[in-house]
DNA sequence: CCTGAAACCTGTCTGC
DNA sequence: TGCAGACAGGTTTCAG
């Protein structure tokens, strides 16, 4: 489900308050619960793995890519929610056993954090070092060394088709199917042109794009679609993502879906060249 | 290095 | 109404 925008939106929710519920800062741990063991991302023992957490406290709530990591000194909790995973924090009055619910941890004060993860897919991890996890993410393109100038010296040596390339964790991290979809758009470029055909020009004006897509999700709280996912409005802004058939908003033509590395990929063939 | 296929899963929607 | 098939905001692993 989420991509950066989304998870980025998790992250300040649970920081602050807001769709998640209220925020989770500072909040003593009672005890956690795991529901569906394969959501551990490493193979410790459960045992081990839940009676570390009583007693502690979240400090902090931070993003790297598509991953939510919260600080519980001394360790870090660090959770990708894939293509299903939500985060709910409820009173403890709410109805527990919520169908698909995989872990939670509940605080002394009644509340509790869940993930909810209806496909199984989602991973939780318990490190000293995040960056045991993060090793091979790439750039983050909402910081400062994304640049144009970044993008044209590095983009130039993959020779992968530009939509694959968007969508690799290892090179840019943090943009999914819609953003990617969105910005080739923006930029465009048509999803199937290789990496280092791409002109100066072409690179500066996805460079941006990418740029804009990401902030407008975040302004919008992240993108809504059928049942996953709640709470945000980019959806209401797609250029091309779901719209196979729709016409262009730009030019009129219908906008067209393919499959491009396993994924569908959606464009304009007449602005997209 | 790059591509494609398959695997991991459950839910929803479409068409017959 | 039922049922098969396609499809879904992601990532990893393996074959070629």
């Amino acid at each position: 489900m989420p991509e950066l925008p989304e998870v980025e939106t998790f992250v300040r929710s649970l920081k602050f308050g807001g769709m998640t519920g209220e925020p989770i800062l500072n909040r003593h741990i009672h005890y956690a619960d795991l529901f569906w063991p394969r959501t551990l991302a490493f193979s410790d023992a459960d045992e081990n793995f839940l009676a570390w957490f009583p007693g502690k406290t979240v400090e902090d709530v931070a993003r790297r890519g598509k991953y939510v990591i919260l600080s519980i000194p001394p360790k870090f909790l660090i959770i990708h929610l894939r293509m299903s995973g939500d985060l709910r924090v409820e009173s403890k009055n709410s109805r527990i056993n919520k169908k698909h619910d995989r872990f939670l941890i509940e605080f002394y004060d009644g509340y509790r954090l869940v993930f909810n993860d209806p496909r199984k897919f989602g991973r939780i991890w318990l490190v000293n070092h995040p960056e045991d996890v993060f090793q091979r993410l790439g750039i983050e393109p909402l910081s400062s060394s994304f640049t144009a100038a970044w993008m044209r010296e590095n983009a130039r040596k993959k020779k992968k088709v530009i939509k694959t390339l968007l969508l690799d964790q290892t090179f840019i991290a943090g943009i999914g199917n819609i953003y990617s979809d969105e910005a080739l758009f923006q930029a465009g470029i048509h999803p199937n042109r290789k990496a280092d055909d791409l002109s100066d020009a072409e690179i500066d004006q996805l460079t941006h794009a990418i740029q804009n897509v990401l902030q407008a999700g975040i302004a919008l709280n992240g993108a809504s679609i059928d049942w996953v996912y709640r709470g945000g409005n980019f959806q209401h802004h797609f250029q091309v993502y779901h719209r196979s058939g729709e016409p262009c908003f730009r030019c009129g033509t219908p906008i067209e879906r393919t499959v491009i590395g396993q994924r569908s990929a959606h464009f304009c063939p007449k602005c997209q060249h």
